[in-house]
DNA sequence: TTGTACGCGTTATCAG
DNA sequence: CTGATAACGCGTACAA
């Protein structure tokens, strides 16, 4: 609720004693104006507390210095250090932040709430939003860049993701050339997730490479959810399958089942070796310490934006940057303590 | 950046044959109209594409339909819920949110980016904003609702919180009474939190209770992190400092707490018992499971945010609300498994 | 270097 | 119930 009494630009520059314009133009540096005049604007501001209305700047110029960030949940754990590089890089460039998430609401109620008319360019997350609304964004040229999954045929969107086939390779080899394990379940994320399915294809290839033969059986849904995870290693512990390791798509599963192992009375490591994804700020917290594969988080958020900030310049951007991923080695797969 | 041929309210009025003003009222569905008239503007509608220019709106409304929250830092396990419950109050209420995180800024950037000119009303976060922009921010009326924290002395701004003493004293007790414990530790969150300060007073006020002197010795630093907390008990624990319980501000420093101690080859809760204070989703992963205060965090921000957009509404609301704490028992208490 | 005047797309007021 | 039309506050050609 605007409050009646704030000071407009008209009344900066009655004081002033100049044009609403050349208010305009100190406030905005453009032009040049005379240092003294400048200095006379300057005071005239600092002394009614004049503060440009977004809106009519917005209105006049067409552009709204804010990006919109569109994600499906936020889930804590691995968003939030998305989230801050993404406010980060936001923020050193002078763009507002607009948040929304899609979960909650009806497919009718979230549509345009974020697009060409309330922000200068959209970072996505994951399929949180409708191919048709896509396209038609995509076909206008505004400015649009993924996160962790590369866009739909036919559109020209850029990606920002890690190396998920290499980390995952990195991963199970580990298990099987360090570890020895033979009998490596994956514990997948939710169905059709991008991430996953790299992670998964690096997985077998990891197996192939080792010559062990894949075994459908091993890969189990994880949803990458604690909650989920553990209530599937709990099922499949019951049904008395063997496996010597698992091999997490990301980290909160891996935290399920590990609590799922211990409430089996399964040893982590010693009966199981695990190695999750993400590296999430707790896993080296776990116990034991969480052997995974670091995923610089915060940096595909700032990448991202930066790109989109380029894009929004109309400057031409990559069309995919793969941020790498590395393995690191705590407890949980075998390896011994530093 | 805006794109050129988006249709506008003029568009729409010429297509469907009416005047703009009727375009408005249908859209804003405010005003009775005719129902054929009305559903001849909802057809021009869809068939332009039509999407009312936010800014026009704004500047013409003079609200921005749009929640400002201001955050010191996005610390991800604690914040993600509240955020949740922030942006789901925010979002069923048809409310965009802005975010604007303050730490990595220079006091001159931040000053003014979010406040009446961009949003309706604010949710601030600790002291993530200047007593003197607050002041003026509440001088104007302008709605404001602080998380975690009591405004300062002479501002009317109400505040959603937990009950922090409560949950404190049902922790110390139950260490006490149950556990007997007799040398607990309290691990302080930051500096002037106020959050902590209510958690050390209900500590203390336990220890009274049942006749144990309080031991300055024994209230630590933990910063509400796990790095801190890891490191403060480390350092004790070289100095051999006895203690047979610690209560944590945090279930972040428990966390850190928990690694030192197994570290330093001390069993939870065989040589020390532990109790958080937040139940972070993770605090049922931990080894042992970790006995915590419930504090109903995503609650947290729905209300607020509820609390928030009514004092838009320029409705009345209570000064303060103190959601409930209770203690959830797992075993880092030395409680037995269920 | 500075000022004038118009346009941006809505909402709101007031007649009709 | 509907239509003109005046704000809303700022940026920016264009003119001076």
């Amino acid at each position: 609720m605007e409050t009646n009494n704030s000071a407009t630009i008209e009344d900066v520059a009655r004081l002033a004693g100049v044009s609403i314009a050349t208010v305009s133009r100190v406030v905005n540096g453009k032009s040049p104006v005379v240092p003294e005049t400048a200095q006379r604007v300057l005071d005239a501001v600092r002394a009614l507390n004049y503060v440009p209305r977004a809106a009519a700047r917005i209105l006049a110029s067409k552009h709204t210095n804010t990006l919109g960030l569109i994600v499906p949940e936020i889930s804590g754990e691995f968003f939030a250090p998305m989230l801050r590089g993404i406010e980060a890089a936001a923020g050193e460039a002078g763009f507002d932040l607009l948040i929304h998430t899609t979960s909650y609401k009806s497919l009718e109620t979230h549509r345009h709430t974020l697009g060409e008319h309330n922000t200068d360019g959209l970072l996505v997350f994951i399929d949180s939003m409708e191919l048709a609304e896509l396209t038609r964004l995509n076909s206008i040229g505004f400015p649009i860049v993924f996160l962790h999954q590369t866009a739909p045929a036919g559109l020209n969107i850029p990606v920002v993701t890690v190396e998920n086939k290499k980390g995952a390779m990195l991963a199970v080899e580990h298990l099987i050339e360090v570890h020895h394990c033979r009998r490596i379940v994956y514990l997948s994320g939710p169905e059709g997730n991008e991430d996953s399915g790299w992670r998964e294809r690096g997985y077998r290839l990891a197996l192939e490479k080792h010559g062990i033969p894949f075994d459908p059986a091993l890969v189990l849904f994880g949803n990458f959810l604690s909650k989920q995870a553990e209530r599937t290693i709990s099922a499949v512990l019951q049904a008395s399958l063997e496996f010597d390791a698992i091999f997490s798509g990301d980290d909160l599963a891996a935290v399920g089942a590990m609590s799922a192992l211990r409430e089996a009375g399964l040893r982590v490591p010693e009966d199981v070796k695990m190695i999750g994804f993400d590296d999430i700020p707790l896993a080296r917290h776990l116990t034991p310490p969480l052997t995974t594969i670091h995923a610089p988080t915060e940096e595909v958020g700032r990448m991202a934006t930066n790109l989109l900030i380029r894009l929004v310049r109309r400057e031409t951007v990559e069309s995919e940057i793969l941020l790498p991923t590395e393995l690191t080695i705590r407890q949980s797969c075998g390896c011994r303590a530093l």
